[in-house]
DNA sequence: AGCTTGAGTTCCCTGAGGGAACTCCAAAAG
DNA sequence: CTTTTGGAGTTCCCTCAGGGAACTCAAGCT
């Protein structure tokens, strides 16, 4: 957790935050997503300290986004993704995304998608639920919802 | 910047979180997207320590995604977001989304967006920039890029 | 009994974040 | 022309989170 905590916030982007905010806690994500689940393999991928991977791992179990469980007789766990932490990974895309487009430079992108229903190499677009056209920071208007503060 | 630079990492999401994945960036972002543009207002709406606020500021600005603009014939200056950093609220309205399905509560979203091209109040949601179907984490397959390391 | 392995703990040290007070600079007020 | 004001940072001190390496613990293997 920051210093600052921001759980408190009338704010869906902070409260996410404070699930995923923490340095590394995306990396953490990404590791599990793509097949790593053990401390120690996460560990070296990374080259976190141990110490902080246990909090992130912890932290990540406690917010219902990775579930910790056992594979052996032993005391061994493994880390996986929930239905939550899945959905999480959506924002893992858009950061590639952003991050492929903006930062990649003559190299390209360090890693590509193939996505299942059409077999082509492609990345995400953002579409209104409702019409399906695109909807992006210039294509909206905030106003307060409900939970407002 | 965390206690670990991740920018030398050859992954997309590590790129990212160098440029806005610090404590406080996101929520600058938010702030500077819905209209406000200058430092006092930026710290007592967030309540952050003023020389995070600073630090953060010049990083957004190197990192081409704020721009610092003076208003005024004395040193007064707006924060606002360049290109770069307008599609970074891609991100923002990601989080949210996340934030309202799993977060928000009995309360409800704290707030909505309303889409221009439908009129609705509605959310965004992944879909493949080629076929248009909807593309999430179960939708791709990972595989390596020209950049990778 | 001793070795190995995965999964953490513990300990010390550095440095980033919080908070409040201080500075700087140009225009406006007196 | 001196003083005040107000936005935009700076400075300073203190605490606590992160890095790193060593240590622990509980099975199973030899």
């Amino acid at each position: 957790m920051q210093r600052t905590d921001f759980s408190g916030m009338a704010c869906s982007i902070a409260r996410t935050l404070d699930v995923i905010g923490e340095p590394w806690s995306p990396l953490v994500l990404r590791d599990v997503y793509v097949g790593l689940s053990r401390f120690d393999e996460l560990q070296a991928d990374l080259g976190i300290s141990r110490k902080v991977l246990t909090e992130r791992l912890n932290h990540l179990v406690e917010h219902g986004v990775l579930e910790r469980r056992p594979y052996d007789s032993r005391p061994r766990y493994e880390y996986h993704l929930t239905e939550k932490g899945t959905e999480l990974v959506d924002l893992l895309m858009v950061m590639v995304g952003w991050g492929d487009r903006w930062l990649a430079g003559e190299a390209g992108p360090p890693v590509l998608y193939r996505h299942h229903a059409c077999g082509e190499i492609s990345g995400v677009d953002l579409r209104c639920t409702h019409c399906g056209e695109p909807m992006h920071a210039r294509d909206v208007d905030p106003l307060p919802g409900p939970g407002a503060a």
